[in-house]
DNA sequence: GTCTATAATGAGATAGAC
DNA sequence: GTCTATCTCATTATAGAC
């Protein structure tokens, strides 16, 4: 996956294209060799196997946001400040990436279970685990409540996005309702998760 | 949908297993009306196009926690209680009626966006005024927060439940989290949002 | 007509030359 | 790193007997 060359990239580029438009079954490595201009051949010269070509094309589009983890855990802002960057980032990157993350989306409705593993394990694991990290930095200076476990609150603050990012097409339409851009609702939707939906120092009354 | 009698029913339940399989384009009318054993006349007697059945099947999936969202509205529970057991409830209902929701969501990510408005306008509007109904009476009593719209807590609430549902046959296989079951989870990340990431007594530092 | 044996195809994957 | 040629295997026709 480091070393992977010119031609490497090549073919990356147009798996991911394919995959994304006809699923795993839907393409055969022939396709993706001509579509990359080489032969089949070559691409096993790149990735060991089909299932590791497409798992290489899914992992690569965390690639960024693992970058952007890494730093934020490296500087010094507030955390308030690290996770609202976090997931302002993280919904951009879902757009950005907007192919791929239909394909995983897809693939975790349609998929037998057997695939969610190989998501998690091969995917997931590496990128959930720095997000954790950062998180339990902002619990360690006291910025973060230490009575939920980083698991919750990173999947929280993923999902929120991954909600919005698949539900905007209908929540924009929704009559009456205050929704104007993705950006802003993500933005508002985090400031919502991070001060609770209880008025402030109402804590005690029900806790 | 108040009067659909007997055979409309049956009809119902046919199609919503044919959509749900197979997509809108996927399934004709002769093969829901042979399925439901009436004719194909009989089906465009209780529905007006293929459309108007197609909106039923989805409209008739939130039936249940509208009538939740009204019982919660007219009973003196906490805001709190209420919130959290429309959660639970939700999360529930998302698996109890699991080919609709996957339906649904598949229609999310491949709708060209025209697919969209007519979800929202013709589906989830009314679900999502009681759901904001409910959460203005809790402003109202002062045990929700006034500074954050509705709109985007009713969001929050249901994206947390959609996206657990979703994303769950990976999350559960991520080594070392702490994820059990859907249930739990669920209630952890309701938890979550309605306390805040930040800690305890914590807010006027921040605000 | 139906059944079964046999080709023909196309998939993923490998070997070895250049 | 890249190629041609080949292998294995499952699926899908297609014969030709009954």
């Amino acid at each position: 996956m480091m070393g992977v060359a010119v031609r490497g990239r090549e073919i990356l580029a147009v798996a991911e294209q394919l995959f994304a438009d006809r699923g795993f079954d839907g393409v055969s490595m022939q396709q993706i060799a001509e579509g990359a201009e080489v032969s089949k051949a070559n691409i096993y010269h790149h990735f060991q196997s089909k299932e590791a070509l497409y798992l290489a094309v899914l992992k690569h589009a965390f690639e960024d946001m693992k970058v952007l983890l890494n730093d934020l855990q490296q500087g010094d802002e507030l955390s308030v400040d690290q996770l609202a960057r976090f997931s302002a980032e993280h919904l951009r990157d879902l757009h950005a990436k907007s192919t791929v993350t239909r394909l995983i989306l897809r693939e975790l409705l349609d998929g037998d279970g057997s695939r969610g593993r190989l998501l998690a394990e091969q995917v997931f694991a590496e990128y959930f685990e720095l997000l954790r990290n950062l998180l339990v930095q902002c619990q360690s200076r006291g910025e973060v409540r230490q009575d939920v476990d980083v698991d919750h609150m990173a999947a929280a603050l993923v999902g929120l996005n991954v909600f919005l990012f698949q539900a905007w097409p209908a929540m924009k339409h929704l009559p009456d309702a205050a929704f104007d851009d993705q950006q802003t609702s993500g933005a508002k939707m985090f400031a919502l998760l991070y001060r609770g939906l209880l008025p402030a120092g109402e804590e005690a009354a029900h806790a």
